[in-house]
DNA sequence: TTGAAACCCTGAAGCCACTCCAGAGTCAAG
DNA sequence: CTTGACTCTGGAGTGGCTTCAGGGTTTCAA
C-alpha cells in the first residue's frame, strides 16, 4: 500500500509517518518504480503500537525501548514494566502539579469578580506581587507545561 | 544593576532574561558605556510578574495580554477576567485528559506482573492490539504532553 | 489521448520557551 | 597587570511534529 493509504488505516498524517522514518522509529520501506513507498502489513502494526504509545503520552525515546522489546520476542520484559512504572509515576506527578496550579489560579481568580478599571484589577494587583511559591516552574523538569 | 543581579534577584535565568528582550516581552534596558545592560526597579517588577505568570503555566502570549492591562492602567479588566477563566479552562481540561491516561495506564500495567520473555508480556501484547479510544493524541491541542 | 486532479517525493523552515555554546569584550579585586 | 568573573552577540539545539516550496507520478474522466 501507499504511504497515503497507510495513514488512512492508521489514522495519521503522512507526514508524521516520513517523520518517524527519518528519526529511525519506522524502518525504510521498499519503493515502487515511481519512487514511492510500498507498505505492507508489518509496517501497519508497528506504526499502531506507535501511536497507541503515543496515545499513552510516551516520548519516542521511550517508544523506542518498547520496540526493541517487541523485536526480540526472547528477551526478559523486566526493563518494559520498569518504563511503565516510571511513565505512570510521571503522569500522577504532573496530574498533582496541575492540581495545584488549578488551586492556585482560582485563588488568583478569586481577586477580582467584576470587570474593573485594570489599576484596581486584583488580579493584575496580586500576580504584581508575587507570593507564591515556586510552583512548577523549576527549569529542567521532566514534565511539561499546559500549553 | 546588571542582567546578573536581576537574575540573581528574580531567581531565573541570564538567558532567559536576554530572551523576554529578543520576543519583546521585557523591554530593552539602556546600556552602561561598556555596553551592559543596566536595570532598575520597573524591569524588577515586570519581570517578576512574567516569571509568576510562567509559574502559572501561562505562555508569553497569554502574558503579552496581561502585561498590555499592567501597561495602561485605566483600561477595562474584563478581558484579564476572561483570559483567566480560559486558562482554568485549559488547565482543568489537561488534568482530566491526564487522569484518564493515568486509567488507561495502569490497566496496561497490570497485563504483566512477572517479569517473563517480551514475546508473553502483557503489555506488549496489549499495546500491540491498540484496542483503546484515540485518547488525548488528537492532533493540534491546546494542551501539552506529559513530558 | 490528453490533461487535470490527486497523490507522492525531498529538503528545509517553523512552532514554543527556552538552553547551551563559541568566541570575544569588560570590569573588579589582588 | 593579571586573573577570573562577568557580560556581549549570534547561532544551534531541544521534541514531535507541521507546513511549505518546488517538483515528479499516477489515475481517472472527457
Amino acid at each position: 500500500m501507499k504511504i497515503g493509504e497507510l495513514a488512512a488505516i492508521v489514522g495519521t498524517d503522512v507526514e508524521t509517518i516520513r517523520y518517524y522514518e527519518k528519526v529511525g522509529i519506522l524502518p525504510p520501506p521498499s519503493r515502487t518504480a515511481g519512487n514511492y513507498r510500498h507498505y505492507a502489513l508489518p509496517h501497519v502494526d508497528r506504526l499502531k503500537f506507535i501511536r497507541r504509545c503515543r496515545s499513552l503520552d510516551m516520548t519516542l525515546d521511550e517508544i523506542r525501548v518498547l520496540l526493541r522489546f517487541r523485536d526480540s520476542p526472547e528477551s526478559n520484559c523486566g526493563e518494559v514494566n520498569q518504563l511503565l512504572d516510571e511513565h505512570i509515576g510521571h503522569v500522577a506527578a504532573r496530574i498533582e502539579a496541575l492540581t495545584q496550579l488549578e488551586k492556585e489560579l482560582h485563588a488568583l481568580r478569586r481577586q477580582c469578580r467584576k470587570v474593573q478599571r485594570a489599576k484596581d484589577c486584583g488580579i493584575l494587583v496580586e500576580i504584581g506581587q508575587g507570593n507564591t511559591r515556586a510552583g512548577t516552574a523549576g527549569r529542567k523538569r521532566h514534565i511539561a507545561g499546559t500549553h
